[in-house]
DNA sequence: CCTACCGATCGGTAGG
DNA sequence: CCTACCGATCGGTAGG
């Protein structure tokens, strides 16, 4: 379909400006413009501009899972994995897979404050991401790799909060030096919990409910 | 002068708007609605949208050292000092210094993309605070309270991470435990450097240039 | 001549 | 996907 292939080079520019100039700052005119289409044109294919918000941040969540997430799934499970996602997503906001960084940091701070659709569709991406990172740091301790007192919620908020400060230090103070600090911060919260010696039976339990 | 007082109010309520909605979701219409004020009375005050944005910047850092900085620079230099301005900054989210979060959070993700004077003033009060940050660090180490091969300028990218954490989960999320979490981390990391017994000379090194 | 506003309106653009 | 529009609101300024 034609009009699919419309939608997603619409979908795709306008991902493109919200990372830059947020999800408000996003506004029908300037997107037409850009994409030499009359207002109206663009906006037959949504129905109303929360609608267009709430596309973009489900075409963002599928850029980022085809970026970033899903290549680093291919790492061998356990710390390297962990790792490996860790590294996808410090390599990500240098790379451009959104010009302005992070998309989804953007979109959490404009709207945190504000209530609605396009709110909850932010919480809901950011949610399944953090739960990708406890996943990831449970699936380490279970194989051994971690120490058996980690606590995944609490890692994985310290990995996402390391991953908010390294793009900010990069897109706000264009400090080349960001990525590599959070990737040393990283590397000596998750060194102080490797276990270094394999276990004779690395999967240590599974869950009994 | 009354005229003063009036633009003290102005910036106060522009600043809690801009905390919540962004700086550039604070419009002059709704400004002078909500202030019971008339957009040309209150906008006699600013030669443009711009010169608001920028004195809401200033009246939000001023708050801030006021609120947040000032009491915990009261604190023994040194280790209390620095664990004094961590407590401070993670008190200040849910005691609602501003009504949104963190006002220079937001506004950091909001403009991070954009050029102009704007951007700037919230990259140069970004720059303080964090330069503020690396003191405090730096202060640590020198009175022989903390590691001395510690990076004052990583551990401020750390922490200063850790707070914008809490402040996502706290406010996105609506998370209670986002606060306990960047504490328990913050003190975690900050223990991982400490020298518990007390020097002979505390002060180990001044600058030498 | 000043300040601190007012009601009304400027040229443009928003979402629809 | 278009032209042709709407009610409203945008940032900003007129005269009084």
């Amino acid at each position: 379909m034609k009009g699919e292939r419309t939608r997603q080079s619409i979908l795709e520019r306008a991902v493109d400006i919200a990372s830059l100039e947020g999800l408000e700052g996003l506004t029908i005119g300037r997107l037409a413009k850009e994409l030499q289409m009359s207002k109206s044109g663009l906006f037959a294919h949504f129905g109303s501009k929360e609608d267009l918000q709430l596309a973009a941040i489900e075409s963002a969540r599928v850029r980022f899972v085809d970026e970033v997430l899903r290549p680093a799934l291919g790492a061998p499970r356990g710390y390297p994995r962990l790792m490996a996602i860790c590294r996808a997503w410090l390599n990500y906001v240098g790379r451009g897979v959104f010009p302005g960084g992070c998309f989804f940091a953007a979109a959490s701070f404009e709207f945190d404050g504000r209530p609605g659709a396009v709110r909850d569709a932010i919480a809901s991406a950011m949610d399944q991401w953090v739960i990708a990172l406890e996943k990831a740091v449970r699936l380490a301790k279970e194989e051994g790799h971690l120490d058996p007192r980690t606590d995944p919620a609490q890692i994985a908020f310290e990995l996402n909060a390391l991953f908010f400060g390294a793009n900010f230090a990069s897109q706000l103070r264009n400090d080349p030096s960001a990525i590599r600090r959070a990737e040393k911060a990283i590397e000596q919260r998750l060194e102080s919990l490797r276990v270094k010696r394999s276990r004779t039976r690395p999967h240590v339990r599974r869950k009994t409910a």
